[in-house]
Parts: C-alpha cells; sequence; structure tokens
DNA sequence: TAAAATATTTAGACTGATCTAAATTTATTA
DNA sequence: TAATAAATTTAGATCAGTCTAAATATTTTA
C-alpha cells in the first residue's frame, strides 16, 4: 500500500486536476501546505511509481491507477463525512480535519460495509458526490445562484467553499443542501443578491453567491 | 499529540504491565516485532516525554501521563471493535486488524459521539471491558474454564487469546460470550474438559479450556 | 564467585519526508 | 529578443523510526 502522504499527494493532484488540467508544483505545494522542493522530491517517487505522467518543469497529471486510488480516497473521505453527519450527529462544518484522518484507514471491506450500513449514499453532506465500490460517480450540473437571473429558481447542492466559517454562515441564514430557492433580485452595484428561502428573503453578497451552487 | 509508533508504544507497554508489572526491552520487542536496539531509542524518546519511568538495563513503567494515553487508545480500539461487529456486521475474529488502524484516529469528541451512538457498551466484542470517557473501566472476574472441577457452572466471559483461528473455533463450537457452560468431567490425562453447552456436550482440549474464561 | 549465557545499549547506517539555499529552466515584458 | 521575473529542481541537511553489529551490563550456572 501507499503512505498517508503519498494518498494526500495524489487526492491533491486530483482535485488540481479538475480545474485546470495538468497540476504545477506551486499548486501542489500550495494545496498541501508544503514547499516546493518537497514536491518534487515526492513527484519524483509517484512518477517512479508510476501513478503520474511527470516531466520535468511540465507539471503532472495522474495515470489511471493514479486516479484510482485518488478516487477511493475521496470515496472514502465522502463516506465518513456522511456517516459522522447521519449517524453521529455531527455538523457539516465539523466533519472534514477527521474525515482527513479516516479517509486514510485501509480496508476496502471496511468501507463498503459502511456504505451498506448507510444505504449507499449519493452526496456527502456538502453535496459532493460519494464515488461507488467501483470508483463511479456522476456529479449533478451545477451552478452558482451568482449565474442565475431575477425570477429563475434553484435548489442547494452544493458549496465551491469547504470552510467551517462559511458553512456556520450558510447553516445560520437555513441555506442548506436540498432547499429551494428563488432569486427576487439582483443589486447592480455590488451584485448581491436577494432571494426567497422557505417564504423568507434574505440577501447574499456577490461572494457568497458564487460560492453556492444550485441544481436546474 | 504523540505518534502512531508512539502510541502503540504505550499500549504495548501497558499490556505488558498488567502481567509482569516492569516490562523488558525484549518484551517489548517481541510484543510489536521489532528489535530490542528500536525499543532502546523509543524508551529514552518517551522517557524524553515523560510518558514512562526508564532506568537503563531496568526495564520500564508507564508514568500517569503514559497510562492514561494508553487508555485513550485501548478505549478507542475496543469501542471501534464494538462498532465493527455490532453495527457492520464483521465477525468477532476480523475486527483486530482495522481496530488496530482505527484506534490511531485522534478525535477525542469522535469516540465519545460514537460511544454515545452505541449506547455505551461495557464489554467489546471478546469481552474486554471498555473504559468510559475518563479512562474508569472494571474487569469482571475471570478465570480460566481449566480452574474449574466437575459439576461447576459458568458463563463464558473473555478469551486469554485473540487469534483468528482460536476465535474462529470457539465460534463454530458456539462458545461464544455470554454462553452458560457446565463442567461434566475432566479428563486425568491428559486434561481435556467435557462441556455443557446449550444442552449438548462438547470436548475441549487443556489449551483450549486455558484460554477460555468464564465469570461466576 | 568466575565464566558463560543472556539482555540491553551504543555506534553507525539507511529510508522517507521535510526544509533552506543555490542553481537552473521557463515565462514575462520591455 | 534580451533582460528580468517567476517557477522548478538540485544540493545538502535534519528528524523519526528502523536496522545490524559491536560493546557493555546483568543474570545464570557450574
Ligand atoms: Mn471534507
Ligand atoms: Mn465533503
Ligand atoms: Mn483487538
Ligand atoms: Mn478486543
Amino acid at each position: 500500500m501507499n503512505t498517508f502522504t503519498e494518498e494526500n499527494y495524489l487526492k491533491a493532484i486530483y482535485h488540481l486536476s479538475l480545474q485546470s488540467g495538468s497540476v504545477s508544483t506551486n499548486q501542489i505545494a500550495a494545496s498541501l501546505s508544503t514547499k516546493a522542493a518537497s514536491v518534487t522530491d515526492m513527484l519524483k517517487k509517484l512518477a517512479e511509481k508510476e501513478l503520474i505522467n511527470y516531466t520535468k518543469y511540465q507539471g503532472v497529471t495522474l495515470t489511471s491507477p493514479g486516479e484510482k486510488i485518488a478516487i477511493s480516497i475521496i470515496r472514502k473521505h465522502r463516506l465518513w463525512e456522511y456517516f459522522l453527519v447521519e449517524k453521529l450527529n455531527f455538523k457539516w462544518d465539523e466533519v472534514h480535519d477527521v474525515a482527513e484522518e479516516l479517509e486514510h484507514i485501509s480496508s476496502k471491506d471496511l468501507i463498503d460495509r459502511l456504505d451498506d450500513f448507510m444505504g449507499h449514499p449519493k452526496y456527502d453532506p456538502h453535496g459532493d458526490p460519494i464515488p461507488d465500490s467501483s470508483g463511479k460517480f456522476k456529479t449533478h450540473e451545477l451552478k452558482p445562484i451568482s449565474a442565475l437571473a431575477a425570477n429563475e429558481i434553484g435548489v442547494v447542492s452544493g458549496v465551491r467553499e469547504h470552510s467551517p466559517a462559511f458553512l456556520q454562515y450558510l447553516e445560520k441564514v437555513q441555506l442548506i443542501i436540498g432547499r429551494k430557492i428563488k432569486v427576487i433580485e439582483i443589486n447592480d452595484y455590488d451584485h448581491s443578491v436577494i432571494l426567497l428561502v422557505e417564504d423568507k428573503k434574505i440577501q447574499i453578497s456577490r461572494e457568497v453567491a458564487n460560492n453556492l451552487l444550485i441544481t436546474r
């Protein structure tokens, strides 16, 4: 098996790839709060194991075995988050750090049984899709609230930012996963948005509108 | 916090202390499948942190902070084992290795919530006591079946050996935790024991009789 | 109680993961 | 396109945990 550290690198590369295709040394260093020199060392090791495609100075992509490992870590992370929220009554802003540890527990049998126990959930507490036992998953079509025009409606289905502060704020104003919303008005000047949520009007900033994702 | 490795050393020292008081370098090395020289290195580090009392060549004991950590690891190990058996339908011979990983998840909040979720179990699947949130626990009075005379009765309440082979054997002959047993006859020659279990007579070897613990 | 056996520690080396500082390559921009 | 800036890699060090082989201490036993 691979070390914790290798798993964290593969996961970071996977997440970064979703936005940018090929991933740079500095991106990885920033995302793992480490130094570029350390990243280079690890990239050599992962390339040696054929988990990434790496050419000096050119950035990296995951190989298919590398991607498989990354997805299995993400599956574990999201299933554990679901467990913590649904069974142990954690709040959605409290689960990430614990899941960062739990995702490295190696037993595949354990995670598949946990999945059974919870009835094969499709999305984690933050709306992110949970890969199935074979690594397959489908994301729903998400767009930020800021992409809606006045009078358009949607269902809160995900977040673009996972910081506890942002999640706590959303909880406080009841903008939680599954809520139906309707855009009432968009302020031309600062792009803040007034929404109808559960028959109540609330105003959110452009920043929030950019980071809160909806379907439909 | 402490590393994975430090936690394993403290736990090993704790378990060994229960039998022998002060624990030797070689005992620790055997129990962790490592070499005496590595143990000496780690003992120096743990002594430096004041988690053990260590004088060269004289063996070690845990300090009170060291014991507290050891007990917290054991609490986590046993609660996770209980969870795996009761909620995820693992067999009692399948849980140990997974629990060896799970016991190092650091969140105290997590383990206390898991404890709540399961209704504060007092014993793990092998009959071992689960320390409570403050580290307190009481063992019931256990003795091996081999300590019983003919016609004496008891309730299966623990095992002295945790190997999958032994646990599978016990499961097969239904000598599981909670079963009432009665000694019918003890063979003078090989000390094998004939028991009454659920209205059925079964014969167990001296070895099994020594490793299967009962109450009453 | 002195030799022999056993247990333990020390010395020195290796691996994985990390760092800083210096060198090199690639990208930007004047 | 040549100079400058930014990104990346290399060199060399450190730390935790481990090992083997050698040195030293303790225990056993004759
Ligand atoms: Mn998370
Ligand atoms: Mn999540
Ligand atoms: Mn166990
Ligand atoms: Mn157990």
